[in-house]
DNA sequence: TTATTACTTCGATAGTTATAAAACTAATGA
DNA sequence: TCATTAGTTTTATAACTATCGAAGTAATAA
């Protein structure tokens, strides 16, 4: 194995551990199958999980790079970011 | 989303979990790299980790259907299960 | 300024997990 | 039978994580 495999393996089985708690599959599923952004309160409705907690997997999906964030005033709007996926796990979308 | 959906979330995130964890995807990266099947033995020497914890994260790979054992004497032989991949991660193997 | 809205962070808790040593099991061989 | 080999399970521990309520922050509106 190379370094570059090494840290690579680093960097997939993070965002492995992103993917694996349920809520937060629900939510990058939420958020490919919708043709537009979705704000935290509307996540924390469909997925009948308190706000704060979906802003706690939200944090964990935008560190991971899985989501865009954009801000406009106090609301903030929810993506999933394809850049990523199609680097780290391609067609992954598309299957899910 | 739809009831089938939802099992497969459930399914797709505990195949997740199995592959977070970076030894476990250090054994699969290694498994899927190698032209032959390596025992638990051989990979307790090249991830530099006790037999034990090897046989335990090898029953996690198993019970997930993410590899296949096979046993002769003493000895399990491990390959990859490429079936398991294909139905839920397409692709992922070739790009690991 | 005060109230409201939308989200984040803190704090506490309950549950899960990775690790290895020790004990155990099963197969082979002397 | 006894010893060796290969792997599993048990046990204990330390670390991590998901959850939510409460408190905090920042932007807008009255």
């Amino acid at each position: 194995m190379t370094i570059e495999e090494q840290s690579k393996d680093e960097i997939l089985s993070e965002i492995f551990k992103a993917l694996s708690e349920p809520n937060r599959l629900k939510m990058i599923r939420t958020l490919n199958e919708s043709d537009k952004e979705i704000t935290c309160g509307e996540m924390s409705e469909i997925l009948k999980l308190s706000l704060s907690t979906v802003s706690y997997h939200a944090k964990t999906l935008r560190e991971m790079g899985l989501t865009n964030t954009r801000k406009e005033a106090q609301t903030k709007y929810l993506s999933v970011n394809r850049q990523t996926f199609k680097k780290y796990l391609p067609g992954f979308l598309d299957s899910l």
